[in-house]
DNA sequence: ATTGATTTTGATCGATCGATCAAGTTGGTG
DNA sequence: CACCAACTTGATCGATCGATCAAAATCAAT
């Protein structure tokens, strides 16, 4: 053996991760990494790859952050539009000071990149659509409860669902108005 | 007098607009658009000025076209709502082919552009903000000619009609299904 | 303490970017 | 026809980008 890592994977990859999510793909310099965590380039290439591979992780990261935080709400909540509507709340409105609430980091990448960087692309449009195909379970599953309509199609409810929360962040980008957003959220899913 | 200047300067700008839009501000160059162009650096300088100001008149021209459209649909339809949803459709579904529909220009913008380049991000919002004030008087005039329950809230309505037209559009681009997004479309607006 | 695999460092490469400018070309004017 | 303001051209500038690599530093194993 020999000599190991100086520094916290973790804690380079979240910071990473926070400097794409709020400036972009592009707009990120691997030197605006390198002086963030500060590492030098060689050692960079060597923990993570290059600028497109280091992004790939970052999505990742992203993902499985914003998957957790939905699993967390779901439990907490009673039923599960509730939770669902606690979650985007949360997303969009009870944001950490060291969170991005109006970019969607996948959905940044969709809009940012071109059809080179094909991988990052398709990433990114993978993660979207397994969550979406997670708020369709959600709807069946809410159906079955009887927490929802049982004559809703799920996939079409999901697609809205999916449809609103994009467009709610989007919304906020523009117009910062948070109160018609809460609004928005509260009227998100069919009462029961 | 003296020399003419050899190009034809809406020719010019469209083709622009449509770099821009298609690519982003980033992910185009001025050499690009130069070559789109058939023009030489210093005569795009002397006619248009830097990067920056090129891409403000591109966002004028996508906003007055956008605006141009809107009206032409209103005009053509019986009712508001239903110019509003045809609006829509046309843009988001029958599309030029030299048009990107899963795009807008203006949201584009707001999204990828951080606080440099602080005069395009304001230019964007303004126009956005102006669509929207927009939706609000063909809210309230829809209300007065009974094609819209009398009793809805015109900003927010209108707030949710603009979120909902992001949202489909960002949804358009992730999952290509527009039969999904017409259906959507078909219910954007509470029938009277 | 010495070794040697592993990591870190900082300079540097080639490419591309937005922008500038002097020189060349054009065409209406007197 | 000759003039000259207006426009075009192509080279080029300085900055920045992602990426690479040889040399120095580090630390577990012997």
């Amino acid at each position: 053996m020999a000599n190991v890592a100086k520094f916290d994977r973790d804690e380079v990859l979240a910071k990473a991760t926070w400097l794409f999510w709020s400036q972009g793909f592009q707009a990120t310099s691997t030197r605006d990494i390198q002086q963030a965590v500060n590492m030098r380039p060689g050692s960079m290439y060597a923990a993570f790859g290059g600028k497109a591979d280091l992004y790939r992780l970052a999505l990742e990261n992203y993902a499985g952050a914003m998957t957790r935080l939905l699993d967390q709400h779901l439990e907490d909540a009673d039923t599960i539009p509730q939770g669902i509507r606690a979650f985007v709340t949360r997303v969009l409105l009870d944001t950490n000071c060291d969170e991005v609430a109006d970019v969607c980091l996948l959905y940044r990448t969709v809009a940012e990149l071109g059809e080179d960087q094909a991988e990052l692309l398709a990433c990114a449009r993978e993660h979207l659509q397994r969550m979406e195909m997670r708020l369709v379970e959600l709807v069946e599953e809410a159906k079955a409860r009887n927490e929802l309509p049982p004559e809703q199609d799920s996939k079409a409810t999901a697609a809205e669902l999916q449809s609103a929360i994009l467009g709610m962040r989007a919304y906020l980008r523009i117009n910062g108005n948070r109160t018609i957003v809460q609004k928005m959220i509260d009227g998100l899913l069919p009462e029961s």
